[in-house]
DNA sequence: TCTTGGCACTCCATGGTCACGAGTGCCAGC
DNA sequence: GCTGGCACTCGTGACCATGGAGTGCCAAGA
């Protein structure tokens, strides 16, 4: 059914609507594209892609648009992944060298994604039980209250009170540094409550109170939900969403809103590769009519956290993929190199 | 000019304005409003408010609306700050309850200041200069490579890597560490500047570099623009905007967007007591269309940092007041607790 | 079997007219 | 100084006619 001309005819719809956001009839495709064929044939073409659920009309005489479907088609099939210019790839390196610690990082990154893409971006911060262990360090704020800072490799820092059963004497406490660190540094925080299980146990009596409610505390910090935090940003782009915004938009910036939501959606992708999630394809309501280009980002081999876009189903696909995985690469080098 | 009626037909308007989103006309004012008088003294003295600048008509023949110049005049004259009920307060405490450090603070805040005005909220974290010091700690990562960590009495750390010129032993930054603590700990970061001063001279030619650099970077991280970072959240209440809101939400979502932006907005604000500021009031020119309500809050006496909201100028000027009010006074309350 | 030109049909968008109603300003009378 | 009355303005919504873009279908040609 579906003969090569006819894929062709759906590219250059997914094209032409994507440019022009206006439903694409059969005379305009035949003008712009050297189908070499003639509007009835493109017609015929379009019956069929209809009838397979590749595009619809919003109405009856109206042009064509491209479902979710189509576009999923397209992703998948019909275009690749756009590199850069390199104009824009000398832009990453401007915009984002000269970073100061981690909170820059990821700041920067989500202005650059959502000025490349214009769309909204989001980032989520390397998390810890991927990163591996560069420090834990105690500190004494007064008697019975201790500070546990927690230093990952890739420049994440996590602080939590303590407050411990039993005042705290600086040796003590010097002692449980030494002994914690040279058991976790360099380890994978995923590892870290086997390798400290049996700790409490080398300990005097007296201090055991006071180190398991430290070390309960840091595995605590570990499966904490607030673990995984994210940051957004170009949401003054979903005002480019098209004529029927305040309807589209309200449940979107909620989603938005929600980092439950968005970390669900990221959860979702591949940890390596690019996901294209179109549509209906993402499980969030609000969500049903945007796409979402999400990949995985790390220092070495391994995704220590996600990034991506959030915008209209209607979006260049190509370019949004390739600026997502340029910006990640980038970052990851950056990270490595910290 | 202005008598007492005249005065309660302007409260009228702006109440029934801010309720209905429509401008009013006399008839509706005298019908909804006890005023005493008939639809054509209502006229009369609309006329006046007119020829003053505190309402306009759209267009002729329609009802009138409040000029910004008009709810100025409402918040400084006619309008209280409105307490918030006893199920909102309770709504708060449970609401903020459970903090586990100060990000988790700041979140909660934004969220529960955005769903109790229905408006978008920005809360500024505590600033650095206006803090005291509550610990400096140096790490050592590599030989010649050093974290630097700085911990408020608001609970906000701030860390920067510190490459030094030369190797440092574990002994010279141990000693680094001591003095540098016994001069700054309890001192406001303010201060910081003036206290380290003469460090550098008190050691060794060897390390004298290191210190210089440590301290380099210490003084740094106090100017940076970034420390001064914030939080806002409710953006999906823009919606609620009104009918004209493609025009008006983009410039606001951009402004939002914009750190510098916001800072400034919240710097204008009096340190003490609760500052409004009504559509063109504002500098920006995005939010010229936007009224902003903020206030300081602190642990103490002082006012640490910022919080407040952005809405529309038709906004409920009472009651947001009184939510931003209790807000910052609870969240005062937790910073001094902690 | 596929392609093509022709043709009738559908339906949206545009723009004009018109009646309605809400609201105003003004004035004369109380 | 307040009030009722009255003429006037103007935006809104309904209705209708028109134009044009686009479609589906069909018969003829390659």
């Amino acid at each position: 059914m579906l003969n090569e001309r006819r894929l062709e005819v759906l590219r250059a719809i997914v094209q032409d609507y994507v440019g022009t956001e206006e439903p694409v009839g059969s005379k305009a495709l035949t003008e712009r594209h050297q189908l070499g064929v003639s509007p009835a044939t493109v017609r015929n073409d379009m019956a069929a892609l209809e009838d397979e659920g590749f595009i619809a009309q919003p109405h009856t005489s109206a042009g064509r648009i491209p479902t979710d479907k189509g576009y999923r088609l397209f992703v998948d099939k019909l275009a690749g992944v756009k590199p850069l210019s390199t104009p824009e790839r000398r832009a990453i390196q401007n915009f984002m060298d000269g970073a100061v610690d981690l909170d820059d990082v990821v700041g920067r990154t989500v202005r650059l994604l959502a000025q490349l893409t214009r769309q909204v971006a989001v980032v989520q911060y390397p998390s810890l039980t991927r990163s591996t262990v560069r420090h834990v360090e105690l500190l004494s704020l007064a008697p019975a209250r201790v500070m546990l800072v927690l230093i990952t490799d890739t420049g994440r820092v996590e602080q939590r009170m303590v407050d411990c059963p039993s005042p705290v004497g600086e040796t003590a406490l010097a002692d449980l540094r030494a002994r914690l660190n040279s058991r976790v540094v360099g380890r994978r925080f995923a590892d870290v409550p086997q390798l400290v299980q049996d700790l409490p146990e080398s300990f005097e009596t007296e201090d055991r109170g006071t180190v398991s409610t430290v070390l309960a505390t840091l595995l605590e910090t570990l499966v904490e939900e607030t673990e995984e935090r994210l940051m957004i940003g170009g949401t003054a782009n979903l005002t480019r969403f098209g004529h029927d915004f305040p309807l589209v938009i309200r449940p979107v910036l909620e989603a938005l809103e929600e980092q439950v939501v968005l970390l669900k959606l990221l959860g979702e992708a591949k940890d390596s590769g690019m996901t294209v999630r179109i549509g209906h394809e993402n499980a969030h309501e609000g969500l049903t009519s945007t796409s979402v280009v999400a990949v995985g980002y790390g220092s070495g081999d391994e995704a220590v956290a996600k990034l991506g876009v959030v915008g209209p189903t209607r979006m260049d696909y190509p370019g949004t993929m390739g600026a997502v995985r340029a910006v990640a690469r980038y970052v990851g080098q950056i990270l490595a190199e910290s």
